[in-house]
DNA sequence: CTGAAAGCGCTTACAG
DNA sequence: CTGAAAGCGCTTACAG
């Protein structure tokens, strides 16, 4: 209870409050005799200014709200990372909050961000999710959006090059002399998964006209792929290629070709997305799409405290809202690794 | 701006500021159709009460702290995902910091808690930090150290049993037939690893009286593991097995067996701690101790709660504040793989 | 059951 | 350069 507060340092210095306040937060008017009292007395008292106090009367929490479908795993995990780092350099607290794909839950995550931060990072990967943001969204408050699917209005989204991705994948198996290249799609409702089905669909048209599609339904999980793969061998014929649209799916189906003997990628080439820790490991390593989650997070902080900061004028998603993708070759696709 | 406050509310629903707060607050004390006309109202503004205000008023702020080294990797991934589920039950946030390893960074992280939580959560496994602790910690905030040296007189610690997973692993490499064990330590400094030490130490000397300790140099990096394995090597006599202090050792120690053509677990059985995801999946799969660090957050997040509510008398670290270890017996320590 | 008022601990014009 | 005062948006005894 014996919470020191601005009083006390005020006694103690012998000044008002308000000069505790204007010296302790660096105003400059204060003279020099002053300031080292009101410091000395703060430092004797171990005071620390009470937050919620100082963002009620200032508008400003120093912190930055941060909604996300999920913490667990490693996307997250490097999208904090890379959020973090950003905020820890402008001495910016982080308020996370996740609402496990629940849009209740993710609505009251957002209202209650209210009065708690000075900005907003919101991901909501699910295609339904985006119109919700309306609803609970403060409009006045900075929001960047990550790889979601539409901006509202004037909000910006961040996102990962997931199109360009993919294109850049099916070039490499193309290129490598696959011809029947199959496709484990990620779930429906989710807009990474969407955007990675559409590249796959371009570029083969493109690069082999003619040639049929080939998709089987996953859902970003291990297990699904490794349906998919059990799928795919029972098929009257096999594909050259199998490209799952994540690296996890993408090992369950390695491990499905491993239980039946399928030779990878002697038998059939395999690649994955997303460059997971697990995918260089692997026997054989996984060709895959790198994406660097933690820069994704580190932009979209960056662009959020401009944002705060007032700096921002509205600029309509330009292309350096794009985070770009970068093929990894391994030894799955069967073409020469590249270092 | 235009920001919807309780004075709005109480203009719209013609009653006071006091009957709104109330009203919205489930207080019992108020009319049936007043707290309709209440919620009409600021359901209609879309209201939603500031935080700050609230929390300052209150002396509640709804929010726990949660003080780490890092926010990166699979540890606090976990930790977190299981802190998450425990605050998300009780409806509360999550304000994280992290402080990479530098004591002043903590300590500003520590004393800025202050106004903004309810309760801290703070991860220090490094040997000198503890100490910092007491100077910025706030002694009236409700507190629970994880995996901390020494709690700082009655702060409630809860700790992974370190010592006894490593005791339990050597128990088995000895069950298994293996005589000469080395050890590949981890940081100096960190707590964790003191306690594996230890543990080794201690099973060795019970078990195998005479033979003599082999203990080398490492940091919890795969780098280091890998060093170690090419020292072990290089030694007049290769040890039996090796113990690495955590699973990222114990694979580049297996990464660098593999370099040298030697078979794991045939020429040197192979060991670790944590079981990390890749463990199961290299080739051969690791034998190692499983920690629930999701249950170890989720259990520091359940006692910081029920000491926010005033439930615990400072029961000093009962039994309970440990929490167990599992051996898990996979091909790369040389034995019958248990299912 | 309801309202007026004080107070939570700060910051920030406004005077001087 | 410094202080008195108002105000940030709530909650909570205190009366009634």
């Amino acid at each position: 209870m014996p919470s020191v507060t601005i009083k006390d340092v005020a006694r103690v210095a012998q000044v008002s409050v308000a000069t505790v306040s204007r010296a302790l937060n660096g105003h400059g008017n204060v003279a020099e005799d002053v300031r080292n009292r009101v410091f000395a007395a703060a430092q004797e008292l171990r005071y620390t200014p009470h937050a919620a106090a100082r963002s009620l009367s200032s508008r400003r929490t120093q912190t930055l709200g941060v909604v996300l479908p999920d913490l667990h795993g490693e996307f997250f995990s490097e999208l904090m990372r890379g959020i973090d780092q950003v905020a820890r350099a402008k001495r910016l607290h982080l308020l996370v909050s996740s609402y496990h794909g629940n849009p209740d839950e993710q609505g009251a995550a957002l209202r209650a961000m209210r009065g708690r931060v000075d900005g907003l990072l919101v991901l909501s990967p699910f295609a339904e999710i985006p119109t919700l943001l309306g609803e609970h969204l403060d409009p006045t408050l900075p929001t960047v959006l990550i790889n979601s699917q539409s901006g509202l209005d004037g909000t910006a989204v961040l996102r990962v090059d997931n199109h360009g991705g993919a294109v850049a994948m099916v070039e490499h198996l193309v290129a490598s002399g696959h011809r029947n290249i199959a496709f484990i799609a990620g779930p429906v409702d989710n807009f990474d998964a969407h955007e990675r089905l559409r590249g796959y669909r371009e570029a083969l048209a493109r690069l082999l006209p003619g040639a049929s599609e080939w998709v089987l339904q996953g859902d970003f999980d291990e297990a699904s792929g490794h349906r998919a793969g059990h799928e795919l061998l029972a098929a009257p014929q096999r594909p050259d290629a199998v490209f799952a649209a994540n690296d996890m799916m993408a090992l369950g189906c390695l491990f499905a070709f491993a239980q039946a003997g399928v030779r990878v990628p002697g038998d059939i080439a395999l690649a994955g997305f997303d460059d997971i820790p697990l995918a260089r490991y692997v026997h054989p390593a996984l060709t895959t799409i790198r994406v660097n989650i933690a820069e994704l997070g580190a932009r979209a902080a960056r662009l959020l405290i401009a944002q705060v900061a007032g700096e921002v004028a509205a600029e309509p998603s330009s292309s350096s809202d794009v985070l770009a993708t970068q093929l990894i070759v391994r030894e799955s696709s069967g073409s020469t690794p590249s270092a």
